[in-house]
DNA sequence: GTCAATTCAATTGCACACAATTTAATTGAC
DNA sequence: GTCAATTAAATTGTGTGCAATTGAATTGAC
């Protein structure tokens, strides 16, 4: 019996198909999780991005845009804007480096600090709604990682 | 001997260090995949969402923009000014239903749907960019729309 | 049949993302 | 030491994403 060879099913024409596509799994997942972060983050009148800005910072204060765009894989073009409101909000300041003044540091206030305790409940809360236990969930976000090294190197 | 029980070793701590959040995983991936195609795109003039939007298209044709979104889990704030974008382009076209006044159909014109075939070869490239076989990710895929769909119900 | 509730797309306003360019500061080959 | 090359941040312009609202069309309880 010979196999069927129409256009609709070609193997390059399944890999088209839009649930076979692990860029559009990714892309559609994570803006789940930033929809799931909305309450979580309006609470502590943060943005999704500017969370995880802090959460850089929480780890390390004082970090150059750079770094942190290291950090986040985000450039200038987003990182800048963004900073600018977080120090208007209060949680940041941006002070040239005195040794290098290309450089702007970031570096926490005390309100932005303060608001890491805040945040400790929300990792509990995401994984929650998630529903996979710690270990699941590592091991999906070891994978997920392996893959974006993969992409960005 | 005791543990330590400083407040940089708190499990809550821990969950949020930035390499152990899943939503950083998928969120840094999710932006470096875009990265990959854009190459592979503007060949044909098209933006990441646009050529998910085609995707449907290519397995649909003459979808309302209600079900555009719910496939692609976005909304008309988002479509409507794509989709103008894409009439713009000669891609599709934007018709009201007859039988629904409410309803705007999108249709692929000759253009949209000869596109297809130039983007037959791009999950190829993707794949190989990826470094891993199509079993190895199609399992990532469906891990990771299992999430989606845990977050999204 | 009527009208309140619902549905659908469009609009508005804000915040990313990022390519491309600009400006300022630093480095390094000579 | 000088200046071309490099680095860092900011700026500009385009295209998403999404909350909230608007306006038009449809539905459904009565």
């Amino acid at each position: 019996m010979a196999t069927r060879n129409t256009p609709r099913n070609t193997l390059s024409e399944q890999a088209l198909l839009l649930d076979n596509q692990l860029c559009f799994a990714l892309y559609s997942a994570s803006l789940a999780m930033t929809k799931l972060y909305k309450p979580l983050l309006d609470e502590l009148g943060l943005t999704y991005p500017q969370y995880l800005a802090l959460l850089v910072l929480w780890e390390q204060d004082g970090v150059a845009v750079s770094e942190l765009g290291e950090r986040l894989y985000l450039d200038s073009g987003t990182l800048t804007p963004l900073l600018k409101r977080m120090e208007t909000a209060g949680l940041v300041t941006r002070l040239r480096d005195a040794t290098d003044e290309r450089r702007v540091l970031i570096r926490l206030t005390a309100d932005g600090r303060a608001l890491k305790t805040r945040a400790l409940r929300i990792p509990g809360c995401v994984l929650e709604a998630s529903q996979c236990d710690v270990a699941e969930a590592l091991a999906l976000t070891h994978q997920v990682q392996t893959l974006r090294n993969r992409l960005t190197t």
